[in-house]
RNA sequence: GCGCCCGUAGCUCAGCUGGAUAGAGUACCUGGCUACGAACCAGGCGGUCAGAGGUUCGAAUCCUCUCGGGCGCGCCA
């Protein structure tokens, strides 16, 4: 309809400016926005107002004009000009009404569009270093990715969700010393914990498995493993020089056996992250591993040669640079050590090139706010390698700072002190903190307090719109219980009956539908949907505590009664997008 | 010091890319179940959109500055 009344206006512009009652050269975009106020009229144009001044007409005087013009057209009542010169349509109530079998025919798929052509795009979200659990910092970003994702689809993209595994580096031979080392202590020795070492209950579990499958082959005595290593910070010494010092000596002890060690903590923590998403809704279709990118082919190596080949590499202090300010960086960046180790970054770079090798037309990624810092330097990498950076698009989410009650939660992977994403989900359940997490949009920094999650968790506005729902299922159910019958055809064919304010206002808030979908898919803002979905249940809750739908009058019931499925239909169909279920019944 | 994000009702947050009288939830107050589900509904209270300038027909929204909060600024990942 809006398109519609679009092409109206541009040809009753087209149709004055050939009576020369306006300029011939006037660039401009028809605009057509809902109604915050049906006062206001369905739809209206602020086109007047936009061409008082290209003209030199007062608005009020273009709009009358445009008005005159226009062809009548089916499904608009009435149009009217208001305000400072905005043009007012209102719909017809059959235009309205029609909504509701729309729906039902399309059903599922009510609500999608093809803007994205099946543009291939790529979301990578999560990503998580597999050096612990996810916890509840990572389930925002897995319920941002995983809806927005969900919303590229409904708007007809080829969309690929991606998992990017950091199993490379010095933060994955702390996890496989850190499990080592508990080993040991399974063995019997006496070790002290390096305090730079991950803490948490689960490398324990890790270590235990460790000696489950090869028993104590792998023991080494105290006095052996702690030969020449640095003091650690409470002696007195530095606690990075002693764990990277434990890290070579673990890796000579071991020999080939330091990969078992690595594999079963990385392994172990991989699968629990990947379970732990499943069970959260949030499905991925490739896991793609850092360490793939240097076996069995070093990428990363040839990356930052086709970097040196086009001249941006430079050497300096014995390391590689990039020279990422010749692109906008703050400072030039190093991709080789001293020591000849490629660097994360490299790794990065590597990375990106090989996604769009892959022929996704655009990545997106989503990331923690704190790696905002990497934005500029990751864009210079890709105009470097001449791709287009516009076909990356980084999109940052705040931090939730975690409280429980007044008391903030500090959050720290090697401190092992944290809550995590499951205990979250077993605790509010996955429907609650899916929705709780995309409530807000991402950029809004957000207080998440565990306390409050709990004891509120019947107050989420999710159980709203679920009740909202149930509620419709609730009706059918009745009516078999009542020995009524639901004829859609006939309640189709009765539309006209619907004449209640609460009936057109429910009929409205259904058309915005598609529309939310479509900007809550394109700007990747899955808040969007939560707020239209609270809204529409709101609605359904005030027309049903206001009218009865199972009542004698066959017409009246068929077309409340289908009115009612439209509603259940697309709520039904947001809460899919946003990764929770639709209950029948709560 | 430099950079990114945020600041809207007591609290938690929306505000449709610059539109008409700034909205929800929650908290608090008042009403509504022998009714198709009260996990609900109706009504009330609650605002200097952090502050100050600017841009224009029109600003919570865009620009500049100030204040306040969060986060970054490694040959870590």
């Amino acid at each position: 309809m809006k398109q519609k009344i679009a092409d109206i206006i541009r040809t009753a512009i087209s149709q004055l400016q050939s009576d020369n009652k306006l300029p011939q050269d006037l660039v401009f975009d028809v605009q057509i926005d809902r109604t915050r106020d049906k006062t206001h009229g369905d739809l209206a144009s602020n086109i007047a107002l936009i061409l008082a001044k290209p003209t030199g007409k007062k608005p009020r005087d273009i709009a009358e004009l445009i008005t005159q013009a226009l062809p009548t057209t089916d499904g608009i009542e009435q149009v009217v000009i208001a305000g400072p010169g905005f043009i007012n349509f209102y719909l017809s109530e059959a235009s309205k009404q029609s909504i509701i079998a729309n729906i039902l025919e399309a059903g599922a798929n009510y609500g999608f569009n093809t803007l994205g052509n099946q543009e291939k795009i790529q979301v990578e979200f999560v990503s998580a270093n597999p050096t612990g659990p996810l916890h509840v910092g990572h389930g925002r970003g897995a319920a941002y990715g995983a809806s927005g994702a969900n919303l590229l689809r409904a708007c007809g993209y080829h969309v690929h969700n991606e998992y990017y595994i950091n199993d490379a580096g010095r933060q994955m031979d702390i996890l496989a010393v850190s499990v080592w080392l508990r080993y040991l202590t399974l063995c019997g020795e006496d070790i002290t914990f390096p305090s730079n070492g991950y803490q948490g209950q689960y490398v324990q579990h890790y270590a235990q498995q460790l000696l489950n499958e090869h028993g104590k082959q792998l023991c080494h005595s105290l006095t052996t493993v702690m030969h020449q290593i640095p003091k650690d910070e409470p002696e007195g010494g530095d606690k990075e020089a002693h764990i990277d010092g434990l890290i070579e000596h673990t890796k000579q002890l071991l020999g080939k056996n330091y990969n078992l060690v690595f594999d079963i903590g990385l392994n172990g923590i991989v699968e629990d992250i990947r379970q732990d998403l499943h069970e959260f809704g949030v499905e991925y279709q490739s896991w793609f591993s850092e360490r793939s990118l240097t076996t069995p082919e070093n990428q990363v190596d040839h990356t930052i040669n086709l970097l040196r080949e086009k001249g941006y590499i430079a050497e300096r202090d014995g390391a590689l640079w990039f020279l990422s300010t010749q692109f906008g960086d703050d400072k030039d960046r190093v991709v080789k050590r001293e020591n000849g180790q490629t660097t994360y970054f490299a790794s990065d770079i590597a990375y990106h090139l090989n996604k769009f090798q892959r022929g996704f037309d655009k990545v997106i990624n989503i990331w923690g706010a704190d790696h905002h810092g990497y934005v500029a330097r990751v864009k210079a990498a890709l105009k470097a390698l001449e791709i287009d950076p516009n076909r990356l698009d980084i999109l940052l989410v705040q931090f939730a700072i975690l409280y429980r009650g007044a008391e903030r939660v500090p959050m720290s992977t090697r401190s092992g002190s944290f809550v995590t994403l499951r205990e979250l989900r077993e605790e509010v359940s996955n429907d609650a903190a899916r929705f709780f997490y995309v409530t807000r949009k991402a950029e809004q920094h957000m207080d998440f307090d565990l306390e409050l999650a709990k004891s509120q968790s019947k107050d989420n506005p999710v159980y709203y719109i679920q009740y909202a729902h149930a509620r419709v299922c609730s009706i059918l159910r009745k009516l078999e219980e009542k020995e009524l019958s639901w004829n859609k055809s006939v309640g189709l064919s009765h539309l006209d009956k619907l004449v209640e304010v609460h009936e057109r206002d429910l009929m409205t808030k259904l058309a915005q539908y598609p529309d939310v979908v479509k900007s809550a898919g394109i700007n990747f803002e899955p808040h969007l949907l939560a707020h239209y979905l609270r809204e529409l249940a709101g609605d359904f809750h005030t027309y049903y505590n206001a009218h009865k739908m199972l009542i004698d009058d066959d017409n009246l019931r068929n077309a409340r009664i289908c009115l009612s499925e439209a509603v259940k239909q697309v709520i039904a169909n947001g809460l899919t997008l946003l990764g929770v279920s639709a209950p029948n019944e709560m």
